[in-house]
DNA sequence: CTGAAAGCGCTAACAA
DNA sequence: TTGTTAGCGCTTTCAG
């Protein structure tokens, strides 16, 4: 497919136009085929590498493509190619409404839209707080004979092991959200957690005199061995020590699944001390302290968050968040199958490898076409 | 095209995963005509609502499809279809770097994007300053045929005789960055102006004591009728009024295409008034005071503009710009092309009518990966 | 009203 | 190493 533009002036209509004509208009493999004095099959071998041509056709059939921009139709590709690509996803497991369901759907949106090929999903799922659950995934895998896997990287170890499997069967994977730097992924899609962290402390801060700050963390279970938040709060914490070096942070940790305790925790806090007007939470769940927020209403009080789940954006709306940074997480599950099968399939490499995905900022007054 | 999913647990496993086929599995027009009895091409008539069918044999195909979950395979429906489509874009004539010049890209990647049946695009220009150039540019567009045209709405007179006459030639028309209201367009993708005028405002003067500010304005051509940019100019006008009402509003103006004289302009103003902090530019040209504002630095001074073009991005990475409210220019164009080519090349209503666009705040810290 | 059949551009198996 | 050919699933004449 490819574009040719003509430019017409009609300087007596004082008007002028382009016209283009897009998609494969012009050029067939037939008349590449005819061009080079060879036939469509061997056109094919060349454009795929397939081998089995002589350098010497090789040659003519190169130049009659460059010469007439041919390009395969990819409708055409797609229906004579019956071929079936699988691909496995591996992610942790989740309820409705939380982070990674959000990825998922992105992923299933991005295999959706994939028109070159018949492409199915498997998607696997496993325990984010235990490696072995992890292990246990990812032994299952290689059996099924992807075509690729997708995944993030929870456990250093454990992934990194399951990736050499991976490699030693020769099944290219991609990383989303987290990557594990010196392994040989095909692509990554993520954001730079340290900056987003910074992002939010700055947001936070900005054009003000601040001289302490709450955050917020999770307990975590006494299982979980990962910190997969660690890189944004630190970004976090950097910017503030940077930036106001005098400034007090106070962490306080609440538990996901006990909504009164927080209540609780919160409410004693800010009891004691009522000075502080600075509130953030860098995991994913600032929705978690929104009836405190509620039940608790200052207007002097800002609060900066992450990520854009149903229930932050709710808590945005409402005007109990100030801002939220993030960017839209399905997009970049979207984008990192719809590149990695693109990858896969054509046998090219990807355009660039890490791709760190544009971090938005939220607030209440442009939430509305989100 | 369609997706079907089923979810298996092997708890025993304590695994369990989720497998989808994405893409034209299952059912051909081939079983659906040999379940109904009937021919492909009778299917074909059915699926298309081409006629010609009795009342009973459409039954017999409508139930057969309904079992097999029939859809068609979209590769080869745009192989076999080898109808044409031909797109008009009417738009302002620009120059490079320029505001619309973003949007025909948009255009052009959009008709690229598409993959049911081939589309042309035809791209015609009018000077914006004059609104004969867009008479006589639109005149000329029945006469091609067009499948649809897309434009957007500077002269109101003239725009809405214009798709009076398209609505008699039962030509569609789609409108974007925006639109008149009463007239009869299939779609509209922009942003809300006067929203993002609003949005200007508060980042403008969030956290501060905003006693005055400027407001920089071009000097438009004496020709030039139209006046694109009030509605932004009005939402961020109100949005001072309202929040800061004793707030002294002094509005200059620079020409486009004098920078020695915007130089001077603003060096005298900022040499009276050295207590104006606070600058803001409605328009899409902000770059335009950047010189000023690099042989300027002022730490407390804080500017705000709109519209992603590159010079303006430039000027935001430099840090003479404190914020830029923009949404991805393209994107709205892409989308305004490819839904209306899919509502006009199927037939169908589009999702919905009135798109509005998201606004993107960016300032230096998440201006990376934009 | 309905069916048959010739492609759309490409792939892949088979023959040469 | 190369050419030939039978489809992929759908659309669209053209006969009937």
């Amino acid at each position: 497919m490819h574009a040719t533009a003509k430019l017409d002036k009609f300087s007596q209509l004082s008007t002028f136009f382009v016209t283009l004509d897009v998609i494969h208009n012009a050029a067939t493999i037939f008349d590449v085929a005819r061009l080079a004095g060879v036939s469509r099959g061997t056109v094919d071998r060349v454009v795929y590498g397939r081998g089995r041509v002589s350098q010497k056709t090789q040659e003519k059939v190169r130049k009659a493509i460059e010469q007439l921009g041919y390009s395969a139709n990819p409708n055409a590709s797609s229906l004579a190619n019956r071929k079936e690509y699988l691909f496995v996803c591996l992610i942790p497991e989740h309820k409705k409404g939380e982070y990674w369901e959000e990825i998922e759907k992105g992923f299933i949106e991005g295999a959706k839209s994939i028109l070159f090929g018949a492409v199915r999903l498997d998607i696997r799922y496993y325990d984010q707080t235990d490696a072995e659950s992890f292990v246990r995934a990812s032994r299952e895998i290689p059996a099924l004979h992807p075509s690729g896997v997708i995944l993030n990287a929870v456990f250093k170890d454990e992934v990194s092991e399951f990736a050499a499997t991976l490699s030693d069967n020769a099944i290219p994977y991609a990383f989303v959200d987290n990557k594990i730097d010196d392994l040989d992924y095909t692509l990554y899609y993520g954001v730079d957690p340290y900056k987003s962290g910074a992002l939010g402390a700055f947001l936070l801060t900005t054009r003000c005199q601040v001289r302490e700050i709450a955050l917020i963390r999770l307990i975590r279970d006494s299982r979980h061995k990962a910190d997969p938040n660690a890189p944004r709060r630190h970004g976090f914490v950097d910017y503030i020590e940077e930036n106001f070096p005098d400034c007090v942070l106070h962490t306080l940790f609440i538990h996901p699944d006990r909504p009164e305790e927080t209540l609780r925790t919160l409410e004693q806090f800010f009891a004691q001390h009522p000075q502080v007007k600075h509130v953030a939470m860098t995991n994913s769940r600032v929705w978690l302290i929104d009836e405190y927020l509620s039940k608790n209403p200052d207007s002097e009080r800002i609060v900066v968050g992450f990520d854009d789940l149903e229930k932050n954006l709710e808590s945005l709306k409402k005007g109990h968040l100030e801002y939220l940074v993030t960017r839209h997480i399905p997009q970049q599950s979207f984008k990192a199958l719809t590149e990695f099968a693109r990858c896969v399939i054509k046998g090219t490499a990807p355009q660039r490898r890490n791709n760190y995905v544009h971090m938005d900022i939220l607030h209440r007054r442009n939430l509305d076409d989100y």
